[in-house]
DNA sequence: CCAATGCATTC
DNA sequence: CCGAATGCATTGGC
């Protein structure tokens, strides 16, 4: 065997080198914008990935100590004791780094009781033995003593991890003049002041190396201990004890159990989605770079990377079994036996199709069937009839797939589980989208890839929907492993009936003018040029108004303004800060932007809402069910959940929604100061409670308990400032905030606040619980259940953790608020069903529906709405709920 | 062409 | 230095 057909094994001690990279790199020049410190990632990931392109390694593990504690210090207490307390900068760039790591699909090992040196150690023995060519990767000197004809060291170079130097059994015996195996005698003898081992008296490096060249061991040094003369001699037999000590602490252990072997850690292709994600909320550019292209080449030498002897041990990930091609009587009594032998469910995957279902895969745990669809099949009966069946289903992005089926005409029922909203469930806001993340999270498997190339792809190989639906199987298995059990509740009781209320919503959408919008768009343009225009006069010259770049010069060169709020590229030139130098430098240049802008971004609206109209006359916008962290739901192409309401030409955006043909009108209702009415239940306030109970208007009620006087004399000024503050409660609004909002003095802000907490003290001691709570549980959750984890309240990064206090106390208030809607949207589409009635929900603005009426339903429509919305959950204060009613979006708003 | 940034909009 | 979102135009690097 060639030495360049030799696999080779590359382990790496995380710790010790991040350590390292942590005391090269600048800790202040590697900060993400949220402050989270990165220079140790970034230096160790900087010299992996010169280790990957330089020595390509075929296997590949970074081992990681999991605490400071291990059996050496259970058995000297004082190992390693003098080692200051580690750097919580360092500490918090550990998680991130092995998130790194594993979205590189590179297999991180740690061992309770061990330390990293330790794995280094066992994986090196096993895998020299195993044939592999070793690379160790450590800044542990303890790490020399594993050198030896299969295995080489790569030590980082006096400071830094950018040059490492190769130690093989010639360069130790060059540089210490021992060889490798002699190394922790000599340490033992002169002691290891990081680890805290005292060695003997007098000895340093030369006289221990003498000694080893006399005796050749330690053993042989202690055996003829009396030999020795002079005062070292003295100081030897003395302290023997020491070194004997030492040795044994610092003789790595070869025999630890781990749940690898070197043949388990065959480098795989990385999770490039992972990785993007990873690097860029990092904020690392140039190591994205550096990592993609790393990938290019490493499938290049993926022939290479063969596996050594020991490869028939490798537990293989299972492979899904071939499709099977059932019709009619065949097709129902594997269907009848499956959901038999399945309680969970069968998986089930749509092909999609310019939004068309086009086949179906159908799975149960060890069989997989293709059905290629069309509409009238009438062999694929027993599939329509278990579609539309009680019987479970599994699903993975189940909304697109449904509405596909929908189009298709194939009635759909029974969502048991859509892996997609499992795993957001696990982790809202995760880097978790698609089957493949879910199937490397949960099976830490890799989800076959289907070859782009191959223009029929063979299902017989366990490709296609039947090879998704088994994967979907085995990942709806695990993802529940992995939820709780009041999370499973919000999963079946809440999100998969969610689910199909938008698929309704999705499939109905909204009727909108495009004669409206176009003469709106025309009526806009004008405008701004006509804006643009003035604007040039005003200044002299022609720049773009729309790049904040040029703005900067003209404003601060130009016509010497005062400096604004700084941000990445200079100073800001947003609607606030040119409202400030309104204040102090009046310019009719300043006005004429402000103006151009909003023109132009409503413009933007309008043409973006006008190419999204389909040729019925309707905008479906997608609702994405997993796009927030706290359990909204976000809307996407186009976006209608931020349609300008505040200004007046805003609002005749608005008028161009309107009630679709056939119908008699739209109907709009929201609730109303949800999150407050949340607030007062959860932190359970007398004041507030009986502000809801009274039934009068919130702030002006607020005002006048904080003012002290009576309801009617609260003037407009003090109720915008109790709004400001009732609103900026959940947001964890600092007192600076609020002054900066409402434009007040920080001292008056912060008395605002104490006045505040004077009358409604339980919502402060309230919002204080949600954190202190969020730090003990690792997460909030909301009041049916909904969790979202919040890691970040352990940080030491002052910024980073507050920042996730603010959140915290945010979650459970919006993500309660998000629940009551969507159970209310889903009483409201049963209702819809079971009274056969022709009206359609068409929107949701996370607390306002919007309803086509058909003729003669707005009666009982407003009456399923108003009473679905009130009684979704039963609080400590009312649900109140407003409707309107229009021709359009702002008739219809109150 | 892609990704980051700044700015805008909503609840 | 206020929580949760989406999207567009500009800009700079490739």
């Amino acid at each position: 065997m060639l030495d360049s057909e030799k696999p080779t094994l590359m382990i790496i001690d995380g710790h010790s080198l991040a350590f390292r990279a942590f005391y090269a790199l600048p800790v202040d020049s590697f900060q993400t914008r949220d402050g989270q410190h990165t220079n140790a990632i970034h230096g160790f990931l900087s010299m992996l990935l010169s280790l990957l392109r330089n020595e390509k390694p075929t296997h590949i593990a970074v081992a990681f100590d999991i605490s400071r504690a291990s059996f050496r210090t259970r058995e000297y207490p004082e190992y390693k004791g003098t080692r200051n307390a580690t750097p919580p900068e360092f500490l918090g760039q550990i998680p991130l780094l092995q998130e790194a790591l594993a979205a590189m699909n590179i297999i991180t090992i740690t061992k309770e009781d061990f330390e990293a040196d330790d794995i280094l150690a066992t994986l090196s023995v096993q895998g020299s033995e195993a044939g592999f060519d070793v690379l160790v990767v450590s800044g542990d000197r303890d790490a020399i003593q594993l050198v030896n004809d299969k295995v080489t060291l790569l030590y980082p170079a006096s400071q830094g991890v950018s040059a490492l130097t190769r130690y093989d059994p010639a360069r130790v015996r060059e540089r210490y003049g021992i060889a490798p195996e002699q190394y922790p005698d000599v340490a033992a003898l002169v002691g290891e002041t990081s680890d805290n081992l005292i060695g003997i008296s007098k000895v340093g490096e030369k006289t221990a190396v003498k000694w080893l060249g006399l005796y050749g061991s330690l053993d042989g040094i202690l055996e003829h201990a009396e030999e020795i003369k002079g005062v070292v001699g003295n100081n030897l037999r003395e302290q023997k004890e020491n070194a004997i000590r030492n040795r044994r602490l610092n003789r790595l252990v070869t025999t630890v159990d781990l749940p690898v072997g070197p043949a388990d850690l065959g480098r795989n292709p990385m999770n490039t989605d992972a990785v993007r994600d990873v690097f860029s909320r990092l904020e690392f550019k140039s190591l994205l770079d550096r990592v993609l292209k790393l990938e290019v080449t490493a499938e290049g030498s993926a022939a290479v990377a063969a596996s050594p002897a020991a490869a028939e041990e490798i537990p293989a990930a299972p492979l899904a079994p071939p499709a099977q091609d059932l019709l009619d009587e065949e097709l129902a009594a594997w269907i009848a036996r499956s959901i038999a032998g399945s309680p969970q469910g069968l998986g089930f995957t749509v092909e999609v199709q310019e939004g068309k279902a086009i086949g179906f895969g159908l799975s149960s745990l060890t069989e997989t069937i293709n059905l290629p669809w069309h509409p009238g099949r009438a062999d694929y009966a027993p599939v329509e009839a278990w579609l539309a069946s009680d019987a479970p289903k599994l699903m993975h992005d189940a909304k697109m797939q449904i509405k596909a089926l929908r189009r298709s005409g194939v009635a759909f029922s029974a969502l048991a589980i859509d892996t997609l909203v499992a795993g957001w469930l696990v982790r809202p806001g995760g880097p978790d989208k698609t089957l493949s993340d879910l199937v490397s999270r949960y099976l830490q498997e890799e989800l076959p890839v289907t070859d782009p190339n191959q223009l029929v792809p063979d299902e017989a190989t366990g490709g296609g929907v039947p090879m998704q639906a088994w994967y979907t199987v085995r990942v709806a298995a695990a993802v529940m492993e992995a939820l709780d059990e009041g999370s499973r509740q919000v999963l079946s009781e809440i999100e998969m009936p969610t689910l199909m209320t938008l698929v309704d919503m999705e499939l109905a959408g909204v009727t909108v003018s495009h004669e409206e919008l176009s003469a709106l768009s025309t009526e806009l343009g004008e405008k701004s040029a006509a804006l643009a225009a003035s604007a040039y006069a005003e200044i002299g010259r022609e720049v773009n108004l729309g790049s904040p770049k040029q703005l900067q010069d003209v404003l601060f060169t130009q016509l010497e303004m005062p400096k604004t709020r700084a941000n990445k590229t200079g100073f800001s030139t947003d609607a606030g800060a040119l409202a400030d130098l309104q204040a102090s430098n009046p310019h009719p240049f300043l006005d004429l932007l402000l103006k151009h802008r909003d023109a132009t971004k409503l413009r933007q609206i309008v043409e973006t809402l006008d190419r999204a109209i389909d040729d019925t006359g309707r905008i479906h916008t997608n609702y994405v069910q997993i796009g927030t962290a706290t359990g909204r739901i976000s809307s996407t192409d186009p976006n209608l959940q931020n349609i300008p309401v505040r200004t007046e030409e805003g609002r005749r955006i608005r008028a161009a929604f309107r009630a679709g043909e056939g119908s008699e009108c739209l109907l709009t209702a929201d609730y109303s100061q949800i999150e407050m009415r949340i607030m007062a239940h959860l932190s359970e306030d007398a004041g507030l409670i009986e502000a809801f109970a009274a039934g009068e208007d919130l702030h002006r009620f607020v005002g006048s308990r904080i003012f002290g006087v009576s309801p009617e004399d609260v003037s407009a000024e003090m109720r915008s400032k109790v709004k400001a503050m009732s609103y900026g409660l959940a947001y964890g609004l600092s007192a600076f905030g609020l002054s900066r909002q409402l434009r007040i003095e920080t001292k008056e802000a912060k008395q605002l606040m104490t006045d505040y907490f004077e009358r409604f003290g339980a919502v402060r001691d309230y919002l204080r619980h949600v954190v202190e709570q969020a730090k003990v549980d690792g997460y909030t959750e909301t009041i049916f259940g909904r969790r979202r984890p919040f890691p970040e309240l352990q940080s030491p990064n002052r910024a980073l953790r507050e920042n996730a206090e603010r959140a915290a106390l945010n979650a459970p208030i919006q993500g309660s608020a998000a629940d009551i809607m969507k159970i209310a949207m889903n009483g409201i589409a049963s209702d819809l069903g079971t009274r056969s009635m022709d009206s359609r929900m068409l929107l949701q603005v996370h607390d306002e529906l919007i309803f086509d009426v058909a003729p003669g339903e707005w009666d009982v429509l407003r009456e399923v709405v108003t009473h679905r919305m009130s009684t979704a959950v039963e609080l400590l204060v009312p649900l109140e709920v407003q409707v309107g009613r229009g021709a359009n979006w702002d008739d219809a708003a109150h």
